[in-house]
RNA sequence: GCGUCCUUAGCUCAGUCGGAUAGAGCAAUGCCCUUCUAAGGCAUCGGUCAGAGGUUCGAAUCCUCUAGGGCGUACCA
């Protein structure tokens, strides 16, 4: 809707003219303060300009009214203009909110290492990712959703380090000798067990082995983390693993030409100059390339592939990376502004109050499979979804754990099975509800119906802004606001019957797209 | 130290391409089910938008400084 009142007005005024919508409904359906910035160049008062402004629409089909007011110029859409526009959206609801915008798009996001299962924290930058992606396909970007598998370098020894002692520990009983740094945690008991009855209790007890149970655990534990994901309703298109990359290395090393260099033995990319503090090693003295190689080859292979924009999510404690990833970018002779790194602020956990410290090595860790038997998929991904991404998120577990009735998502979902109650007792057909007209509606029904048709705008915005909390935030407002209708006004057996189902219609449709943007599904009844 | 993200109601958070009276949820208090689902509605309480300057018709929003916090500042991932 509002694209439609903005280009009408880039037409007559040929320009872009800002539009709002008032606070108070009263003031009309959208508002601009154009008069304000007209002013002065104008020399003429705001309310006067406001006033000529106003008064040259006389009639147009699409506004039932366009007013100044105080220097705003307020604009109300056309009952019939509105009506035409709900009915296409009944009749064409795969199409509702969607666009046909064209690009392809990577997004990367998650790209936990395989060596535990997922925990709380990776849980937002995954539902951020996932909704975001969602978001995107509806708009009709073509966008892939990418896992990079970390199946590389050290942490891949210290998982068959750990997956051995603690076999020997707990399961033969031996006494050992615990490095500084391990894994631990329930999930390594259980894989440790599965060598033992595998491959017998030998394997556990040569070292030499490590290597083989290491990368053998690494794939029991992707699946792990691919039945977490599924568990939000979250699946990748593509996995891509990091010890695949390394047979380019050589190609990729030649292809970044002067932008890597040799010093002391060691290989290292001349990123100071490109917004890093000082230039980083690739390969070490010892031939065994770091984190960042790994990364090199794979943004490479990204960009070699063709897609038109990139975008990372990646935990905020790893900004400080994106000026070297970019450096590297640029040096292999592509443009760094493609690649977009969206940050998901760390989620710090209470409990009871007191700060709960999370360490994956000391298997403190919270997994986000326990949270979501806690309190359910989505109302999880409700809550994540919700947050600003670039902000640190503190909640207490113990009261997300004890979040049921009062949680958004119920009065959401509440909201719309309601609707769905209401059609069912009613005694009209689909049909009939369809046909009649939502022309003269009540103040309070039409600013119901005006909320709902809203969906597109914040679909387009929450995606293009990548703020992907408008949606919900919407969504509990439109819910709220029906919740109220609901409440005021009766429906079954009202004269307008028909034309309030159909208003209802439109609300539920709203609600339900929304919903399954976020990855949550509808509910009929509760 | 430097970089970066932040600081809004008792708590958790929205609101920032500068606009009309700063909003929700939770918590607290009180009302509303012989009425389509009370998983709901209504009302009350609660704010120096961290602080100080600046920009202008107008600032929570933009700029500068100060204070406080998170994260980073590895040849770890």
């Amino acid at each position: 809707m509002k694209q439609r009142v903005s280009a009408l007005l880039r037409d007559k005024f040929n320009c872009d003219i800002i539009l709002e919508k008032p606070k108070d409904r009263s003031f009309g359906h959208f508002s601009t303060p154009i008069a304000f910035s007209l002013s002065k160049e104008l020399r003429k008062s705001p309310m006067i300009i406001a006033e000529e402004i106003a008064s040259s629409f006389g009639e147009h089909e699409m506004f039932g009214a366009v007013e100044s007011v105080k220097g705003y110029i307020n604009f109300r859409l056309s009952e019939a203009f509105l009506d035409e526009y709900a009915s296409w959206a009944l009749s064409n609801d795969k199409q509702f909110g969607s666009d046909d915008k064209k690009g392809t798009i990577l997004l990367e996001f998650v790209s936990a290492n395989p060596t535990g299962p997922l925990h709380i924290g990776h849980a937002r930058g995954a539902v951020y990712g996932d909704t975001l992606l969602r978001l995107g396909r509806h708009l009709g970007y073509d966008m892939t959703a990418e896992y990079y598998v970390n199946d590389a370098g050290n942490q891949i020894d210290l998982l068959g380090t750990s997956l051995q002692l603690e076999g020997r520990s707990t399961l033969l009983g031996e006494e050992v000798q615990w490095p500084e740094k391990y894994y631990r945690g329930e999930y390594l008991s259980d894989l440790a067990k599965e060598v033992q009855s595998q491959f017998g209790d030998d394997a556990l007890r040569d070292e030499s082995r490590q290597k083989e149970l290491a990368l053998w655990a690494k794939d029991k534990i992707l699946e792990l983390i691919i039945n977490d994901l599924k568990a939000i309703n979250v699946h990748f298109d593509t996995f891509v693993g990091e010890a695949s990359l390394y047979d380019e290395w050589d190609r990729v090393m030649a292809k970044m030409g002067d932008g890597v260099y040799v010093d002391e033995g060691k290989t290292l990319i001349r990123s100071s100059g490109l917004g890093d503090d000082h230039d980083r090693v690739v390969v070490r003295d010892d031939g065994r390339p770091t984190y960042l190689a790994g990364d090199i080859i794979y943004h490479n292979q990204k960009f070699e592939r063709g897609f038109q924009n990139y975008i990372n999510i990646w935990g905020a404690d790893h900004h400080g990376y994106i000026a070297r990833v970019k450096a590297a970018i640029s040096f292999l002779g592509y443009d760094p502004e493609k690649l977009e790194v969206q940050l998901s602020q760390m989620v710090s956990l209470l409990k009871d109050g007191e700060p709960y410290k999370m360490s994956k090595r000391a298997g403190t860790v919270i997994q986000m499979s326990d949270v979501v038997e806690e309190i359910g998929a989505d109302a999880l991904r409700f809550m994540f979804a919700s947050k600003k991404c670039d902000t640190a998120l503190e909640f207490d577990i113990e009261e997300l754990k004890r979040q049921d009735s009062s949680n958004p998502v119920y009065y959401v979902q509440y909201a719309h099975a309601r609707i769905q109650t209401l059609i069912a007792k009613s005694e009209m057909s689909l049909d009939d509800i369809m046909k009649s007209s939502l022309i003269g509606l009540s103040a309070d029904a039409d600013g119901l119906l005006f909320e709902a048709l809203l969906l597109p705008e914040i679909i387009e915005d929450a995606f293009e802004s990548r703020q992907v909390q408008k949606l919900p935030d919407y969504l509990k407002a439109l819910a709220a606001k029906l919740h109220k209708f609901y409440y005021d006004t009766r429906i079954i057996g009202n004269e307008d019957e028909g034309k309030l189902l159909k208003l209802l219609l439109v609300v539920a449709l709203s609600i339900k797209t929304g919903l399954s943007l976020l990855g949550i599904e509808a509910k009929d009844r509760m």
